[in-house]
DNA sequence: TCCGTTACGGTTGAT
DNA sequence: CCATCAACCGTAACG
């Protein structure tokens, strides 16, 4: 506690470049950078989980990489469990109820009967499946929407869409409440981002599903989740498309990598289904993280800026981490047909693809998109 | 020495 | 627009 020591440069001073913006920080015990109360930059939490996949220690990855060894572990375990090395959806409250759909039906019903009382309205909603169990609105939440909304006759539907997950299930929802006791199943309160590369499985032309309506998820950093261990290499070779496409995200060097950066995040929201377990979120706090985060203009950004020299031989590892994007990638684009493997990992109705990146927004998040990434995630207590 | 867990101080975003 | 609240964050320390 106490003995931080940080730094906070809150200014931008020697910032004086472009990678300026606010870089601001703390450095920790093993004298690595962190934000706190943010999260590690996407490129760090890959990175991560790749030195794992190598096999390397958790003990060794945390020193390597100057990340405590509790959030190396909590990631490790993170990926583990739901993977995906993004982190959880921060801030927000709990799933709104109220979405504008169900406003909707609760004025329709009032219309109908201006006499109805809001247990009554309560009952129907459930009734007519407009909502569930879990996510009908209370009574008295529906009093105080007759009493704000619906009494000064209100809201165009059109914002329906941003919460429509949940209730209509449009997509894949319909799948997601199937899976789970989920408090809020139907509910996308989580926010989703995808997985740096977009692109890549965009590119190889896997788009796998051309599901219209499905809400395309994002390709959470899904490895093959089989690997016996944290520590084996045995599943090398679904470590391998993985390493291929990081790499090729990061080989994009000098330029559209390190804007991807930032932006995946906020690129790569997207509703699902509370049963993709609403872990991967990544929300315009993840970008903003990374802008945060003393990064590099470009390439390997975030990583390099991490591990400084000393503390990471960059040309000790090449083939595991050579420092600077270029001597990470691969050359092979292979990921280009082992994409949809990744992107089958989760449940029915997630993929994102990259080219859609610009997509998915414009159908899932018109409203709140404007400059901030919007959605909303499905969030089950 | 390693690593899972948790208190803590912090940020974020919906309400 | 502000305050509140509950979610998440990573670090540090404990066991």
């Amino acid at each position: 506690m106490g003995l931080r020591l940080c730094f906070q440069v809150r200014t931008r001073r020697w910032a004086s470049e472009q990678a300026a913006e606010q870089t601001y920080g703390e450095v920790n015990q093993l004298g690595g950078v962190f934000v706190n109360g943010r999260p590690l930059p996407n490129a760090i939490r890959l990175r991560i989980v790749e030195l794992a996949q190598l096999g390397i220690r958790p003990c060794d990855i945390s020193r390597q990489l100057r990340v405590s060894h509790g959030c190396v572990s909590k990631i490790l375990a993170r990926y583990h469990e739901t993977g995906s090395i993004l982190p959880g959806a921060i801030g927000g409250s709990k799933p709104r109820v109220t979405t504008p759909d169900v406003v909707k039906h609760i004025r329709d019903y009032k219309h109908g009967d201006p006499g109805i009382f809001a247990w009554e309205i309560r009952d129907r909603l459930l009734a007519d499946g407009v909502c569930d169990k879990y996510n009908v609105p209370s009574v008295s939440s529906i009093s105080r929407i007759l009493r704000n909304k619906i009494g000064s006759l209100s809201q165009p539907a059109a914002a329906g869409l941003l919460y429509e997950g949940g209730v209509g299930g449009g997509g894949g929802g319909g799948a997601a409440g199937g899976k789970a006791p989920a408090p809020q199943p139907a509910l996308p309160y989580n926010h989703i981002y995808q997985y740096p590369y977009p692109s890549a499985v965009a590119a190889s032309g896997a788009k796998l599903g051309a599901h219209p309506g499905a809400p395309v998820s994002a390709a959470h950093v899904s490895l093959p989740r089989s690997w016996p261990s944290a520590h084996s290499v045995s599943n090398i070779l679904g470590i391998r498309t993985f390493l291929d496409q990081s790499a090729a995200l990061a080989g994009t060097e000098g330029s559209p990598y390190a804007a991807k950066m930032e932006e995946w995040p906020s690129a790569n929201r997207s509703a699902f289904p509370a049963a993709s377990q609403g872990v991967n979120a990544l929300d315009k706090s993840a970008s903003e993280t990374d802008i945060k985060y003393p990064q590099a203009p470009s390439g390997l950004s975030a990583v390099s800026t991490f591990l400084p020299p000393c503390a990471y031989p960059t040309s000790s590892q090449p083939g595991v981490y050579g420092g600077p994007a270029g001597s990470y990638l691969s050359p092979a684009h292979h990921w280009q047909t082992q994409g949809s493997p990744l992107a089958h990992h989760h449940p029915p109705g997630m993929a994102l693809h990259g080219a859609e990146l610009a997509t998915p927004l414009a159908f899932k998040h018109p409203t709140r998109e404007g400059s901030r990434e919007g959605s909303s995630e499905s969030g089950f207590t």
